[in-house]
DNA sequence: GTTTAGGTTTTG
């Protein structure tokens, strides 16, 4: 009978001394001193409680004190309470229809959203939205919106999206009613399709959402659904651009640069190829954030974007890799006036130029897209569906290296091509002389490689920025862990989450036990996932290493400003037994936040990332090697196939010692310490090369190991130098 | 418990 799991409402609470409390409801008898280091005070009426791991059994006592037949009693190390407490309990609001508004009061609404504009600069001290809504009394109602702060703007991406707006107060203007927020306004936005995610969009830190608001919004847009009146989205992909047409375009960013004070240039696209010719830009090299060159295929799916007057500030902050909705962008066919510099196809008819002219007229202006939007999903589908490329442009593999000299051993092995390429080898002296955007054969011995530590080469990747960054060291994990969890202060938990205590094995057999504080996702414990993922707070990196044998997945979290919230990105954001992920501190927009877990069968690092704002950070291989043949030396880098190069994951040589001694043999191999190149085994390889930015600004040629993986066969025969 | 804006297309 272990393991049961009991849901029980608290009707009263009595503590009966050290280590156990009474449930009326149930009138069963929680004995375990398992509650000594639980505090009951912090159980409350209608508090639900769920015990894991207890067994039922008889009470011995039942005669005596008349209470339950049962009682419950705590077996084994895995027995956890968890309390979901309604202490800070909601206020219940009332939400007025927009047919029912009457001027001079303070009310709660709920709308579809059928126009707005982004957040603009006002005369005054704050920032405006503006937005009409409607609902199923059919009024439009204007809101405008002041805040200081834009994360506290309603988070509004499209025409149907509905808001719930708390405290906004009604006022006659123009003999109809509008609204404007007013003390205490917040603002929680959901995408309108019927049938999607209940995802709100808020900057609320605490923001209440029960059945009857989901109800409410799936009502909303079921109704929207069925109306004809509400205005079509004018969103288009760039396949679709008609010329001299205005519509709303979603895009990464690829890259940008000024080109005047009232004009800055965004290169942008979306993974379609647009039927007319794009007008391409030429600017200064050293103008441009982000790369400044790119391949053909790609250059042709690109879009210029100008960008006007207002919008430039706004440009000013996006990075290169942000995913954008540019609203309300006008397709400018034929030969216009660019300033700056244009190529001679400016000259030419049938080209499309994109510009974002100035003012906020119809929604006019940029949004950036949150990563875990279903639109950023469905465009990173079709980016990521292209076909493969091989001109590369990795700055950031230029500026991050690290050189120390180390020494080590021996033995042979040979490499083999997978790349398909029926070309001649050449040698390194006629690659030199080559073009850049192609890949070449060579043969050829490896002189010496970088880093010599070889755990130097594990690096973290973010696929959105680029960014290559070093796996911090343990010391410097321990340091964040240990300084999140100093006087944590109180913390209420989320209003999704069961909170409880989870003891802490020692170390040692008889060491005194500690109990952390973890919460759980309700959604997941209602399935009985109690083992998949906890929120742990206020432990040391060792503990949390210690509760991986017992915890698919630890989200380390800490208290801040009495809420939950995760450590520094710096820290890994979770631990799935032996691996730990890590976030990219430029890209994520991190908070505690619960999981859809829905229907899904394994909670994985990607699912977890997700769903907190976490721009999860890839484990690669990045390694320098120097490459000799007869006629020339030559640094070529491996990056992209270094995992099919060694035929191990990054992510293994991350989490074990097999992984990484593989990679120390075969670079044993490849080049034997203190051995003359006489003895180094020739090697087939296939090299891409191309052009990328170093930290100057300045293009140069490199060079990439590509489509080749070691064979792991001991070299017995000693190859032919080739001619 | 003050102000801002109050949709409606640049003129590149």
């Amino acid at each position: 009978m272990s393991h049961r799991m009991l849901h029980l409402l608290l009707q009263s609470v009595l503590p009966l001394g050290k280590g156990c409390i009474f449930i009326s409801l149930c009138s069963l008898t929680l004995i375990p001193d398992f509650f000594a280091c639980c505090c009951l005070s912090c159980v409350f009426l209608q508090d639900v409680v769920v015990a894991s791991g207890f067994t039922v059994g008889k009470s011995p006592t039942v005669h005596k004190d008349k209470l339950h037949t049962f009682n419950l009693l705590l077996s084994g190390d895995n027995a956890c309470i968890y309390v979901r407490t309604f202490i800070n309990k909601a206020p219940k609001y009332t939400y007025v229809r927009l047919g029912d508004l009457k001027a001079g009061s303070v009310v709660n609404v709920y709308g579809v959203v059928v126009f707005f504009k982004q957040p603009f600069k006002s005369r005054g001290t704050d920032f405006c939205s503006s937005l009409k809504i409607t609902d199923q009394s059919n009024q439009k109602i204007g809101c405008t919106i002041f805040c200081e702060k834009l994360e506290d703007h309603p988070k509004i991406f499209q025409i149907g999206d509905i808001v719930r707006m708390h405290r906004v107060k009604t006022q006659f203007f123009n003999d109809s009613i509008t609204l404007v927020n007013t003390f205490g306004f917040s603002v929680v936005t959901f995408d309108g399709v019927a049938g999607s995610a209940m995802d709100p969009r808020t900057s609320s830190r605490s923001f209440h959402l029960d059945q009857e608001d989901r109800q409410t919004v799936e009502e909303l847009r079921s109704w929207a659904a069925s109306q004809t009146i509400l205005p079509p989205v004018p969103s288009s992909p760039l396949s679709a651009v008609q010329p001299k047409a205005y519509f709303d375009l979603t895009c990464q960013l690829l890259a940008k640069a000024p080109i005047d004070t009232t004009c800055t240039l965004l290169k942008v696209w979306d993974g379609t190829r647009c039927p007319h010719t794009l007008l391409k830009v030429i600017v200064e090299p050293n103008a441009i954030e982000g790369p400044t060159s790119f391949s053909t295929e790609i250059e042709n799916l690109i879009a210029n974007v100008l960008v006007y007057d207002n919008h430039v500030e706004f440009a000013r902050q996006l990075k290169p890799g942000d995913f954008l909705r540019i609203y309300n962008l006008r397709a400018i066919p034929g030969s216009s006036k660019v300033p700056g510099l244009t190529s001679s196809q400016s000259e030419e008819v049938d080209h499309l130029a994109f510009h974002l002219h100035g003012g906020t007229a119809y929604g006019r202006g940029i949004r950036v897209l949150p990563e875990n939007s279903p639109d950023v999903l469905e465009l990173k589908r079709v980016i990521e569906a292209l076909p493969e490329d091989g001109e590369l442009n990795d700055s950031a593999m230029l500026e991050i290296w690290s050189t120390p000299p180390e020494s080590l051993g021996k033995n042979g092995c040979w490499m083999e091509r997978s790349c398909g390429h029926d070309i001649q080898s050449v040698t390194l002296s006629e690659l030199k002389q080559c073009d850049p955007g192609r890949v070449h054969h060579v043969r050829v011995q490896l002189r010496s490689y970088e880093p010599r530590r070889l755990h130097q080469a594990l690096k973290l990747y973010c696929s959105k920025c680029t960014s290559i960054q070093d796996v911090p060291d343990d010391e410097l994990v321990a340091s964040l862990f240990s300084e999140a969890s100093k006087d944590p202060g109180p913390c209420s938990p989320p209003p999704w989450a069961f909170s409880g205590w989870v003891d802490i094995p020692g170390d040692s057999p008889g060491s005194s036990k500690r109990a952390l504080s973890v919460h759980l996702s309700t959604q997941l414990m209602s399935e009985g996932k109690t083992k998949e993922l906890i929120f742990l707070m206020g432990s040391t990196l060792e503990e949390t290493c210690r509760l991986t044998s017992g915890y698919q997945n630890i989200v380390p979290v800490r208290a801040s400003g009495g809420h939950m919230a995760l450590l520094d990105l710096s820290a890994p954001f979770l631990f799935r037994g032996r691996k730990r992920y890590y976030g990219c501190r430029q890209c994520s927009e991190a908070a505690a936040r619960e999981p859809c877990a829905e229907g899904v069968e394994l909670i994985d690092e990607k699912i977890i990332a997700e769903a907190l704002g976490v721009q999860l950070l890839q484990f690669v291989l990045l390694m320098k090697l120097e490459l000799q043949d007869g006629t020339d030396t030559l640094e070529a880098f491996l990056w992209r196939d270094a995992e099919s190069f060694f035929r191990v994951s990054a992510e293994d040589v991350a989490a074990n010692q097999e992984a990484q001694n593989s990679i120390r043999q075969t670079m044993d191999s490849l080049c034997p310490a203190g051995g003359s190149t006489g003895e180094c085994p020739w090697l087939d390889l296939c090299l891409t090369v191309y052009r990328a930015e170093d930290d100057g600004g300045q293009n140069q040629t490199c060079y990439q190991i590509c489509h080749t993986t070691i064979t792991k066969t001991p070299s017995t025969q000693s190859d032919p130098a080739p001619a």
